[in-house]
DNA sequence: AACTCTAAAGTGTTGAACATTTCAACACTT
DNA sequence: AAGTGTTGAAATGTTCAACACTTTAGAGTT
């Protein structure tokens, strides 16, 4: 019999690396439309064009870069019909996956609780990036009430997408602390097995958000509008 | 003067080789399983090892193949679990897809009666690859009634890694021509408007597919066993 | 201001080289 | 025989350097 390696977690410097800009995106270092050279991002980080081609590539399959032919990868800019259709995925999806949790598995309640945690932490310290993260986790551990991983994959990548284009959201405008009552409530909810009155809130609550997003986007790209005049 | 290419669709050769390949595995001229050597493959096309790496990582992120450190790709095999998880996508997706076809695009409409209609020629020319192709594409049609882009680009692929695990399934053991009155039916009824009808039949489909399916993979599973012995 | 033209910069692709890992065959020990 | 190093070929992972092709910005022209 020989030992199940694959479950050893081995990955090519590409993937690292893919993991790395991965973060920085994320992050709001990067900010959409941001360009990626190819050569002045791979000798920073130290390793060969080719690997860092592979890097790109796999961030643009993902939908956090975006490349034309001949003129290199930007960080992916959101529309907002892109909002708008993200916000009718996250309905679609998440809503069915509160009221299919009909007896949740305790370890998985146990990270929700943990999420909120942190997300309330991540508040107190103003750490916005960090809150978001927690928040965006937060909903995606709701999808895996569907115990399908495909689907959580698709949905993790989609959070991804639409975490980029909230990075242009300024701390000015938003409030990320003004969410932690509603976050708490739903993971009480969901405790208490009140799947329908936590799935109405988290309707409520989606509702709102992609509104105060749409809104921003619109001032904007007013102000772009304005600038450029 | 040059020519006008601005239109036309211009790919790298990464991608076009990506396409071929993800052709080949999905007519099954490479079975689950399959290992693809990079330089056999590259040097048999005429590109380079680098771009045939490329090629390879592309359908690998799609799900196509399953690649592991230093020990190459593979075209991917589906357990019965990933059969599970996908019905349950499909149901989970299509039958709302149809619920919401109120009033439908009338173009889409047409574009799901030439796949219906192409499905019956392929099944008429005995085309097995052909008529699932098709079979396919018709449910990946009724998709698009949720009108989002995002979400008919993952089930495309979803379909697609289906597509791989059925091309294990035996001519013999499956009748693809039989399925022709429920297309047919399914078409017509989307056309009355009777929705309610259609998704309960689409649903009693997917029911009998994942079935005949799972089924095949069983007696298959349980042939394996017989010649390893 | 609109229009070439050109050179620089960046990406796309190739080929070769070397490092690392896997895998199978072989020898060795018990 | 069974289990355990050892070895070497083969495949992948990674780097490097070169060239082809495209885009882009800027200089010069009208």
């Amino acid at each position: 019999m020989h030992t199940d390696r694959t479950q050893i977690n081995r990955v090519s410097v590409a993937d690292q690396v893919a993991s790395l800009l991965r973060q920085r995106i994320l992050e709001g270092e990067f900010r959409p439309g941001t360009q990626l050279q190819e050569l002045p991002l791979a000798s920073s980080l130290g390793v060969s064009r080719n690997t860092m081609r592979e890097a790109i590539r796999i961030l643009s399959i993902e939908g956090l870069l975006r490349r034309s032919l001949h003129r290199g990868a930007a960080v992916s800019q959101l529309s907002l019909r892109d909002v708008q259709e993200i916000y009718q995925l996250r309905r679609m999806l998440e809503i069915p996956a509160v009221l299919s949790a009909r007896r949740p598995d305790p370890g998985l309640l146990e990270e929700i609780r943990n999420a909120v945690e942190h997300y309330e932490l991540a508040v107190r310290d103003r750490s916005w990036s960090r809150a978001v993260s927690h928040d965006l986790h937060f909903h995606s551990l709701l999808i895996r009430f569907h115990g399908n991983k495909r689907l959580e994959s698709f949905y993790k990548n989609m959070l991804g997408e639409l975490r980029v284009g909230m990075v242009l959201v300024d701390r000015s405008h938003d409030n990320p602390g003004a969410l932690i009552p509603v976050h708490r409530k739903m993971c009480q909810l969901l405790s208490a097995g009140k799947l329908k009155q936590c799935a109405a809130l988290l309707e409520q609550h989606l509702d709102d958000s992609e509104f105060r997003l749409t809104e921003i986007m619109h001032a904007q790209a007013a102000r772009v509008v304005r600038v450029a005049q």
